[in-house]
DNA sequence: TGATTGGTACGATTTTATTCGTAAGCAATT
DNA sequence: AATTGCTTACGAATAAAATCGTACCAATCA
Protein backbone atom coordinates (compact mmCIF):
# COMPACT_ATOMS: atom_id res chain seq x y z
CA UNK A 1 0.00 0.00 0.00
CA UNK A 2 2.88 1.94 -0.41
CA UNK A 3 2.55 5.38 -2.32
CA UNK A 4 4.31 5.96 -5.10
CA UNK A 5 5.46 9.16 -7.07
CA UNK A 6 2.15 9.41 -9.58
CA UNK A 7 2.95 9.58 -13.13
CA UNK A 8 1.87 12.00 -15.95
CA UNK A 9 -1.43 10.77 -16.77
CA UNK A 10 -1.89 9.59 -12.77
CA UNK A 11 -1.73 12.94 -12.30
CA UNK A 12 -4.82 14.23 -15.05
CA UNK A 13 -6.71 11.43 -13.05
CA UNK A 14 -5.74 12.82 -9.69
CA UNK A 15 -6.66 16.22 -10.59
CA UNK A 16 -10.43 15.44 -11.39
CA UNK A 17 -10.83 13.51 -8.29
CA UNK A 18 -9.52 16.72 -5.91
CA UNK A 19 -11.90 18.74 -8.09
CA UNK A 20 -14.57 16.54 -7.98
CA UNK A 21 -13.91 14.94 -4.38
CA UNK A 22 -15.36 11.28 -5.82
CA UNK A 23 -15.77 9.98 -9.67
CA UNK A 24 -16.33 7.13 -11.17
CA UNK A 25 -14.13 5.88 -13.71
CA UNK A 26 -17.00 7.14 -16.47
CA UNK A 27 -16.63 10.52 -15.19
CA UNK A 28 -13.25 10.95 -14.38
CA UNK A 29 -12.85 9.76 -18.30
CA UNK A 30 -15.61 12.15 -19.22
CA UNK A 31 -13.47 14.94 -18.12
CA UNK A 32 -10.16 13.82 -19.81
CA UNK A 33 -12.00 13.39 -22.87
CA UNK A 34 -12.05 16.91 -23.67
CA UNK A 35 -8.40 17.09 -24.12
CA UNK A 36 -7.38 13.65 -24.74
CA UNK A 37 -8.15 10.85 -27.11
CA UNK A 38 -7.63 7.39 -25.44
CA UNK A 39 -10.37 4.86 -24.93
CA UNK A 40 -12.26 4.33 -21.34
CA UNK A 41 -10.34 0.94 -20.60
CA UNK A 42 -7.11 2.71 -20.79
CA UNK A 43 -8.62 5.17 -18.27
CA UNK A 44 -10.40 2.38 -16.18
CA UNK A 45 -7.00 0.51 -16.20
CA UNK A 46 -4.97 3.58 -15.17
CA UNK A 47 -7.22 3.77 -12.23
CA UNK A 48 -6.84 0.39 -10.83
CA UNK A 49 -3.16 1.08 -11.30
CA UNK A 50 -3.70 3.83 -8.61
CA UNK A 51 -5.83 2.16 -6.75
CA UNK A 52 -2.70 -1.13 -6.45
CA UNK A 53 -0.45 2.03 -5.49
CA UNK A 54 -3.27 3.34 -2.94
CA UNK A 55 -3.14 6.83 -4.66
CA UNK A 56 -6.67 6.27 -5.13
CA UNK A 57 -9.45 4.62 -2.39
CA UNK A 58 -12.56 3.12 -3.68
CA UNK A 59 -16.04 2.15 -2.69
CA UNK A 60 -17.08 -1.07 -5.09
CA UNK A 61 -20.11 -1.60 -3.02
CA UNK A 62 -22.09 -0.67 -6.22
CA UNK A 63 -21.58 -2.20 -9.56
CA UNK A 64 -20.32 1.31 -10.90
CA UNK A 65 -16.77 1.96 -8.33
CA UNK A 66 -16.45 5.07 -6.73
CA UNK A 67 -13.32 6.70 -6.26
CA UNK A 68 -11.43 8.91 -4.13
CA UNK A 69 -8.28 10.45 -4.08
CA UNK A 70 -5.99 9.08 -1.40
CA UNK A 71 -3.35 11.63 -1.60
CA UNK A 72 -3.59 15.10 -0.95
CA UNK A 73 -3.73 17.95 -3.76
CA UNK A 74 -1.43 20.09 -0.98
CA UNK A 75 0.91 17.29 -0.34
CA UNK A 76 1.38 16.33 -3.56
CA UNK A 77 1.95 20.25 -5.60
CA UNK A 78 4.30 20.53 -2.40
CA UNK A 79 6.76 16.91 -3.38
CA UNK A 80 6.85 17.84 -7.05
CA UNK A 81 7.25 21.46 -6.95
CA UNK A 82 10.07 20.86 -3.65
CA UNK A 83 12.00 18.57 -6.65
CA UNK A 84 11.64 21.04 -9.29
CA UNK A 85 13.21 23.34 -7.11
CA UNK A 86 16.10 21.79 -6.36
CA UNK A 87 16.33 19.44 -9.75
CA UNK A 88 15.82 22.72 -12.22
CA UNK A 89 16.04 25.91 -10.23
CA UNK A 90 19.43 25.19 -8.20
CA UNK A 91 17.34 24.97 -4.69
CA UNK A 92 15.77 28.63 -5.04
CA UNK A 93 12.39 28.94 -4.48
CA UNK A 94 12.86 32.65 -5.77
CA UNK A 95 14.23 31.80 -9.13
CA UNK A 96 10.85 29.30 -9.64
CA UNK A 97 8.62 31.78 -8.59
CA UNK A 98 10.17 34.91 -10.47
CA UNK A 99 10.22 32.25 -13.51
CA UNK A 100 6.59 31.40 -13.16
CA UNK A 101 5.71 35.22 -12.77
CA UNK A 102 7.62 36.17 -15.78
CA UNK A 103 6.46 34.22 -18.24
CA UNK A 104 3.08 33.88 -17.24
CA UNK A 105 1.58 37.15 -15.98
CA UNK A 106 -1.16 36.83 -13.83
CA UNK A 107 -3.58 39.50 -13.69
CA UNK A 108 -4.08 42.48 -11.26
CA UNK A 109 -6.36 40.28 -8.21
CA UNK A 110 -3.86 37.94 -8.46
CA UNK A 111 -1.05 39.69 -8.32
CA UNK A 112 -2.69 41.29 -5.03
CA UNK A 113 -3.04 38.21 -3.30
CA UNK A 114 0.37 37.41 -3.91
CA UNK A 115 1.55 40.64 -2.56
CA UNK A 116 -0.45 40.31 0.49
CA UNK A 117 0.78 36.81 0.96
CA UNK A 118 4.57 38.27 0.71
CA UNK A 119 3.55 40.95 3.24
CA UNK A 120 2.26 38.35 5.44
CA UNK A 121 6.16 36.21 5.20
CA UNK A 122 7.90 39.52 5.76
CA UNK A 123 5.78 40.17 8.91
CA UNK A 124 6.54 36.96 10.22
CA UNK A 125 9.94 37.39 9.54
CA UNK B 1 15.77 17.98 -35.97
CA UNK B 2 13.15 19.11 -33.94
CA UNK B 3 13.73 19.48 -30.35
CA UNK B 4 11.31 17.47 -28.47
CA UNK B 5 10.66 17.42 -24.69
CA UNK B 6 13.83 16.40 -22.18
CA UNK B 7 13.48 13.26 -20.30
CA UNK B 8 14.48 12.92 -16.90
CA UNK B 9 17.40 11.92 -17.58
CA UNK B 10 18.16 13.94 -20.44
CA UNK B 11 17.54 16.82 -18.27
CA UNK B 12 20.27 15.93 -15.69
CA UNK B 13 22.76 15.83 -18.68
CA UNK B 14 21.41 19.45 -19.90
CA UNK B 15 22.24 20.96 -16.02
CA UNK B 16 25.91 19.97 -16.46
CA UNK B 17 26.19 21.20 -19.97
CA UNK B 18 24.47 24.31 -18.45
CA UNK B 19 26.82 24.93 -15.46
CA UNK B 20 29.95 24.02 -17.74
CA UNK B 21 28.72 25.40 -21.19
CA UNK B 22 30.36 22.19 -22.66
CA UNK B 23 31.63 19.49 -22.17
CA UNK B 24 32.84 15.86 -22.70
CA UNK B 25 30.79 12.79 -22.30
CA UNK B 26 33.52 12.01 -19.81
CA UNK B 27 33.32 14.70 -17.96
CA UNK B 28 29.03 14.71 -17.73
CA UNK B 29 29.58 11.35 -16.70
CA UNK B 30 31.56 11.92 -14.05
CA UNK B 31 29.09 14.53 -12.60
CA UNK B 32 26.46 12.24 -12.94
CA UNK B 33 28.59 9.03 -11.00
CA UNK B 34 28.52 11.36 -7.80
CA UNK B 35 24.37 10.62 -7.41
CA UNK B 36 23.75 7.89 -9.86
CA UNK B 37 25.04 4.36 -10.98
CA UNK B 38 24.51 4.21 -14.65
CA UNK B 39 27.48 3.43 -16.79
CA UNK B 40 30.05 5.64 -19.06
CA UNK B 41 27.78 3.82 -22.31
CA UNK B 42 24.62 4.78 -20.68
CA UNK B 43 25.67 8.26 -20.71
CA UNK B 44 27.11 8.32 -23.82
CA UNK B 45 23.81 6.32 -25.93
CA UNK B 46 21.84 9.65 -23.61
CA UNK B 47 23.90 12.33 -25.11
CA UNK B 48 24.07 10.27 -29.22
CA UNK B 49 19.99 10.71 -28.75
CA UNK B 50 19.70 14.31 -27.52
CA UNK B 51 22.33 15.38 -30.66
CA UNK B 52 20.06 13.58 -32.18
CA UNK B 53 16.86 15.29 -31.20
CA UNK B 54 18.38 18.64 -31.08
CA UNK B 55 19.35 19.59 -27.64
CA UNK B 56 22.77 19.76 -28.04
CA UNK B 57 25.58 20.38 -30.50
CA UNK B 58 29.11 18.80 -30.73
CA UNK B 59 32.28 19.13 -32.12
CA UNK B 60 33.36 16.05 -33.29
CA UNK B 61 36.35 17.81 -35.09
CA UNK B 62 38.46 15.97 -32.52
CA UNK B 63 38.07 12.09 -31.45
CA UNK B 64 36.80 12.83 -28.25
CA UNK B 65 33.77 14.95 -29.16
CA UNK B 66 32.78 18.28 -27.07
CA UNK B 67 28.96 18.93 -26.53
CA UNK B 68 26.99 21.93 -26.20
CA UNK B 69 23.48 22.70 -24.85
CA UNK B 70 20.95 23.40 -27.70
CA UNK B 71 18.43 24.84 -25.75
CA UNK B 72 18.40 27.58 -22.89
CA UNK B 73 17.85 26.41 -19.13
CA UNK B 74 15.37 29.28 -19.17
CA UNK B 75 13.14 27.99 -21.90
CA UNK B 76 13.78 24.48 -20.51
CA UNK B 77 12.61 25.62 -17.31
CA UNK B 78 9.34 27.69 -18.53
CA UNK B 79 8.38 24.55 -20.59
CA UNK B 80 8.91 22.28 -17.98
CA UNK B 81 7.10 25.55 -15.01
CA UNK B 82 4.32 25.42 -17.60
CA UNK B 83 3.74 21.62 -17.50
CA UNK B 84 3.39 21.58 -13.77
CA UNK B 85 0.98 24.56 -13.47
CA UNK B 86 -0.79 23.00 -16.08
CA UNK B 87 -0.75 18.99 -14.26
CA UNK B 88 -0.78 20.09 -11.15
CA UNK B 89 -2.21 23.66 -10.59
CA UNK B 90 -5.18 23.32 -12.99
CA UNK B 91 -3.93 26.23 -15.08
CA UNK B 92 -3.31 28.79 -12.22
CA UNK B 93 0.35 30.38 -12.03
CA UNK B 94 -0.73 32.33 -8.85
CA UNK B 95 -1.74 28.93 -7.26
CA UNK B 96 1.78 27.38 -7.97
CA UNK B 97 3.36 30.61 -7.21
CA UNK B 98 1.75 30.47 -3.70
CA UNK B 99 2.32 26.96 -3.29
CA UNK B 100 5.95 27.55 -3.38
CA UNK B 101 5.87 30.79 -1.41
CA UNK B 102 4.18 28.90 1.49
CA UNK B 103 6.10 26.05 1.98
CA UNK B 104 9.50 27.27 1.38
CA UNK B 105 9.86 30.72 2.69
CA UNK B 106 12.79 33.00 1.06
CA UNK B 107 14.76 35.41 2.94
CA UNK B 108 13.89 39.29 3.44
CA UNK B 109 16.14 40.03 0.20
CA UNK B 110 14.22 37.83 -2.03
CA UNK B 111 10.92 39.03 -0.84
CA UNK B 112 12.20 41.96 -2.11
CA UNK B 113 13.10 40.93 -5.31
CA UNK B 114 9.75 39.26 -5.97
CA UNK B 115 7.91 42.58 -4.90
CA UNK B 116 9.65 44.43 -7.24
CA UNK B 117 8.55 42.10 -9.86
CA UNK B 118 5.01 42.34 -9.31
CA UNK B 119 5.36 45.76 -9.10
CA UNK B 120 6.46 45.84 -12.03
CA UNK B 121 4.21 43.32 -13.42
CA UNK B 122 1.54 46.05 -12.25
CA UNK B 123 2.82 48.71 -13.70
CA UNK B 124 3.03 47.35 -16.58
CA UNK B 125 -1.08 46.46 -16.17
C1' DT C 1 -36.29 -14.84 -22.84
C1' DG C 2 -32.98 -12.94 -25.48
C1' DA C 3 -30.64 -8.73 -26.87
C1' DT C 4 -28.65 -4.58 -25.50
C1' DT C 5 -26.26 -1.61 -22.36
C1' DG C 6 -22.82 -0.33 -19.24
C1' DG C 7 -19.81 -1.72 -16.12
C1' DT C 8 -15.11 -4.39 -14.21
C1' DA C 9 -11.05 -7.23 -14.95
C1' DC C 10 -6.97 -8.15 -16.97
C1' DG C 11 -3.65 -9.94 -20.34
C1' DA C 12 -1.26 -8.37 -24.33
C1' DT C 13 0.57 -4.93 -27.12
C1' DT C 14 2.71 -0.63 -28.12
C1' DT C 15 5.38 3.16 -27.03
C1' DT C 16 8.92 5.50 -24.63
C1' DA C 17 12.89 5.65 -21.72
C1' DT C 18 16.91 3.65 -19.80
C1' DT C 19 20.63 0.56 -19.62
C1' DC C 20 24.28 -2.17 -21.21
C1' DG C 21 27.29 -5.34 -24.09
C1' DT C 22 30.23 -5.51 -27.65
C1' DA C 23 32.72 -4.13 -31.78
C1' DA C 24 35.86 -1.22 -33.77
C1' DG C 25 39.13 2.82 -34.21
C1' DC C 26 43.06 5.28 -32.68
C1' DA C 27 47.00 6.61 -29.98
C1' DA C 28 50.28 5.98 -26.49
C1' DT C 29 53.10 2.75 -23.99
C1' DT C 30 55.60 -1.40 -23.43
C1' DA D 1 54.32 -5.22 -32.88
C1' DA D 2 51.36 -6.19 -29.24
C1' DT D 3 48.93 -4.51 -25.35
C1' DT D 4 46.39 -1.19 -22.94
C1' DG D 5 43.21 2.47 -22.49
C1' DC D 6 39.93 5.57 -23.98
C1' DT D 7 36.84 6.73 -27.34
C1' DT D 8 32.42 6.37 -30.53
C1' DA D 9 28.69 3.65 -32.53
C1' DC D 10 24.92 0.98 -32.25
C1' DG D 11 21.91 -3.07 -31.64
C1' DA D 12 19.52 -5.22 -28.19
C1' DA D 13 17.69 -6.08 -23.62
C1' DT D 14 15.02 -4.28 -19.90
C1' DA D 15 11.90 -1.33 -17.57
C1' DA D 16 8.14 1.71 -17.17
C1' DA D 17 3.98 3.85 -18.87
C1' DA D 18 0.01 3.99 -21.63
C1' DT D 19 -3.29 1.85 -24.58
C1' DC D 20 -6.53 -1.36 -26.09
C1' DG D 21 -9.12 -5.76 -27.09
C1' DT D 22 -11.82 -9.00 -25.27
C1' DA D 23 -14.12 -11.71 -21.80
C1' DC D 24 -17.39 -11.65 -18.60
C1' DC D 25 -21.13 -10.13 -15.43
C1' DA D 26 -25.57 -7.21 -14.00
C1' DA D 27 -29.37 -4.98 -15.05
C1' DT D 28 -32.63 -3.31 -18.08
C1' DC D 29 -35.43 -3.41 -22.15
C1' DA D 30 -38.20 -5.06 -26.14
Amino acid sequence: MKKLKPTESELEILQVLWQKGSATVREVHEVLSLHKDSGYTTTLKLMQIMYEKGLVVRNDQSKTHIYQPNVTKENTQQQLVGKMIHNLFGGSTTALVMQALGSNKPNLEELDAIQNLLNDLKKAE
